[in-house]
This record gives C-alpha cells, sequence and structure tokens, in this order.
DNA sequence: CTTGTTTTTTGATCCATATCAAAATATAGA
DNA sequence: TCTATATTTTGATATGGATCAAAAAACAAG
C-alpha cells in the first residue's frame, strides 16, 4: 500500500452518482468530503488490504480496477468480486472489523478512503447518508446473491455469458463502452470468481468467438451478440 | 401470510443477545421495543414475502425456521439461506424496496416485524442500534461470501460436510443440541442450497453414515464425528 | 530487441456429479 | 385408521467440466 496522496473531492467527481455521495446534496458532499481521509495510488498487483489486516477505513475505488478474494486454508482461493471505480470495498471488515478477504489492484489504481467511525459518525449527522450506505450494503447483499443463483444453479456457458454482460452493464454505467470490453483479470481469476477452471473458460470464450457472440483477442472481447449472450443467461 | 398477533417484547425475549437487540441496554431496547411492530405466526409452508412484494419491514425470526429462494425465469430456483431464531428476513429488499426472494416457513413460525422507516429513524436516535445494523448486514455479506466459497471451490462432501457444521453451530449458539439435529427443510433444498442435486445430497448422507460420522434417520441426523466433518472441510 | 516468465489456447482423457429410473419410506389428509 | 402424495434412497448410466499435457502467445525485465 502507500503512497501519493491528495486531498479527496467528491464535489467534483464524475462518478460522484454511483459512489458513497449519491444522492446527497450539495452541502452534505461538501461536509463528507471534509471528512473523507485522503487519495491513495494503489499500483498494479498492489494489495489495498489483506486477509486479517485489522479494519479502519472504507475505500471508494476512484479509478482503476480490483479483485477481492477469500483464501481458503489449504491454499484453495475464491474471488468474491471485481470493483471498478465508485464501488466501495471494505464492507465485509465491519462485521468483524478484521478484513477477511484480500483487495489486490488488478491495474494501476487509486482510491478515496474514509475512516469507518467518521463515516458512522457522519451518518448520525446525515441520515440521508445513513440511508444510503443502508442500501450499499444491501446492494452488496443482492449482489452477492445473484453469484450464489449463477454458482449454484448455472451451467458454464450461462455463468461466462453472465459475467461479460454484468461487466458490460457497469461499464457502460460509467460512460465507458458497453461492447469493448478490456479484461483486466486472467482467466483463472474469471474461473474463480465463476467456479470454473481457466481451460474452461478459455475453451468457452473461443466457443462464443466462434459463434459470434464475442470477437476475442487475448483481454481484449467484444460483444457481438449482446441478445445472444442474454438468451444463454435464460437458459435456452 | 399472517394472523395472530402479540405485541413483541425484545426485552423478555431469550434470544435477544442473537438478534437485533444485541449489545443495547436496557433503556435501548424499551425505546426499540416500543417500535416494533408486532409478532405474526406463519404457518409451515406460507411465505412471509414473495418476490417484488414492496418492502416495508424487516423480521426477526422469534421461534421456527424459514428458507429463502429466488426464483430464476426459467423456473429454476436458488436456495440462498436458512434463517433461524434472531436471524433477520429483509435485509436484501432494502437495497431496490422489493423483496427480491420468497421467504417460506419450514415449520410453524413466528416473526417479529418491524418497519424499516421506524428502523431508520431508531437508528438516527440509538447511534449504538445503527452501529450494530451496519454489522448485521455486513454479517449477511460475510456469510453469502461463505456460500460463494463453498459453491465456487469445495466438492459436494465438502459441502455438505459444511452445511452441517453451520447448522450445529447455530444450533447450539441456541441452547440447542449441537450434535443432533432436525433438518427442517428436503434434501431437494439442501441441494440447491449447495448447488447439487437432491440424489447427490441423499448419496453423501448415506456415504457418511456408512463413514460413521453421522447418524442419519430420514430428517434426523446426529453428527458422531465432528472432528471427521472439520477434517472433510479443510478438503483432506 | 532478446530472454525468461506468465498466461492462454487446444487436445486427449478422466471422473465427480447429473440424469434417468424405480422401489422404499414418510407425511398429510380424509 | 387408510390412502394419496411427497420425499428419500439406491442403482445404472451419461456427461459437463476437470485434469493432464504441451504448444502458442503475450508480457515484463534487462
Amino acid at each position: 500500500m502507500d503512497f501519493s496522496e491528495l486531498k479527496s473531492v467528491c464535489g467534483g467527481c464524475t462518478i460522484r452518482e454511483l459512489c458513497l455521495p449519491a444522492g446527497l446534496s450539495d452541502e452534505e458532499v461538501l461536509l463528507l468530503d471534509q471528512h473523507m481521509a485522503h487519495r491513495q495510488v494503489v499500483k498494479k498487483g498492489d494489495s489495498l488490504y489483506r486477509t486479517g489486516d485489522a479494519f479502519r477505513s472504507l475505500f471508494a475505488v476512484s479509478t482503476g480496477f480490483f479483485k477481492t478474494s477469500i483464501l481458503h486454508e489449504d491454499g484453495r482461493a475464491q474471488v468474491t468480486g471485481f470493483q471498478m471505480a465508485g464501488e466501495i470495498l471494505g464492507l465485509d471488515a465491519i462485521s468483524t472489523d478484521q478484513h477477511i478477504c484480500d483487495a489486490v489492484a488488478l491495474e494501476d489504481s487509486a482510491v478515496c478512503e474514509i475512516t469507518f467511525d467518521r463515516f458512522e459518525e457522519l451518518g448520525q449527522l446525515m441520515s440521508n447518508l445513513q440511508h444510503r450506505f443502508n442500501k450499499t450494503l444491501s446492494r452488496e447483499i443482492v449482489r452477492d446473491q445473484g453469484v450464489m443463483l449463477l454458482l449454484g444453479s448455472m451451467r458454464s456457458e450461462e455463468r461466462l455469458a453472465a459475467f461479460l454482460v454484468n461487466l458490460a452493464k457497469r461499464f457502460s454505467m460509467r460512460k465507458q463502452s458497453g461492447s469493448e470490453l478490456v479484461l483486466r483479470m486472467t482467466r483463472e481469476d474469471i474461473g474463480s470468481y465463476l467456479g470454473l477452471k481457466l481451460e474452461t473458460v478459455s475453451r468457452i470464450l473461443s466457443r462464443f468467438h466462434d459463434q459470434q457472440l464475442l470477437d476475442v483477442k487475448g483481454r481484449n472481447v467484444r460483444i457481438l451478440d449482446q441478445q445472444g449472450l442474454n438468451k444463454l443467461i435464460e437458459g435456452s
């Protein structure tokens, strides 16, 4: 971790509506801004926090891309999510005051930090912020249950289609192309997240390519047939 | 839904420390009590709420046993959890103000209801309550990620062992036997939760029986070798 | 650019779990 | 109680994805 530190400025942030300040008035954002710790750079491959670290702060991804993963005692790891701009890291640690996963930057990234004690104080001051934060936590629960559905009852092709469609949606909400994806993670990361082996991920990407659903060139994926992918997810 | 209604009384509740009032002072519990809506009976097989229902209230399981399940459009269903006394139902609905799963009683049960608007007001009054509730939401995130680990990287025997050990732990926290389990759910429910088919669940239970890990008689399961199960989970 | 390392692709084979089927058992309703 | 229905067990077989293996491609460091 580390590094260059700049004052966070939610007020001027382009993704403010996708992040903690969502739905707050300008005055409220100002107050939040005053309590944000600082902005940190996290280099590709570095971790923002590791399993077992004491929990002090939440982090909002400002730019870049992260993965979170749990490590099972026997070495097995499970990727539990990928986070992009505006998404919050550290929510799982509130429960025990310890981080229960590793958060690793998959490209050079920046995060905005806010100490959780401060944040809870702010929540008492701004019922609006607290209300939104309740929703943020709940949204994470919904997301996780979506992954449970995926892992528990979808076949490999459906899982991968759902994964790609989800990524595309999140990119396009951020005004980035919703069809030209640059995958920041390895096939192994994708496989871990989807409960598949990396070879299976690779094979299915090739198959989707053959079926003209995608144009795959390494980590550059272009979605050619969004409809086709959606049909797959429904379990045709 | 519904049914006989009694005033909730957290103050005198035996599982108060496992439920929303956990960690509150007597005065605070009294205040919470005043805002609880009422106690409701839910008969076996009935649902407390269904997917799509408007979200108004959280429910704390008072007695009994529930399952929650998401239904995929094409009919497939995924059981996302089993809830027992003290556990909170409805957390996922905060995010969208709509329930995104069905909550069905697996035995005659009772729940304590609190409208979420009221609850949020209370949270503003009692920072302690809000703090605990943040932890409750976070704990649900941790639980869900545990299920992701289970579905994503454990083999069928490990999943079932983890499931049984988890159930046993939760029963024993409630002063019930941690070795004599009465499964309230069908093999199919267990299978859905664990991403397995009901036949697989049945076969593994039989295998555990043969290996003297369990004594299985229909839905009555006695854990004979807790250690053995734990060893399985570690992935021997 | 070159070299070593990591990641990705593709093929051949295997196996854990699904599927199909049918009997046995348990549960609920009359 | 008896009867109908739902659940569970067990067997036989099939299959989706894992595993093992090796070449190809991409990437990072000097």
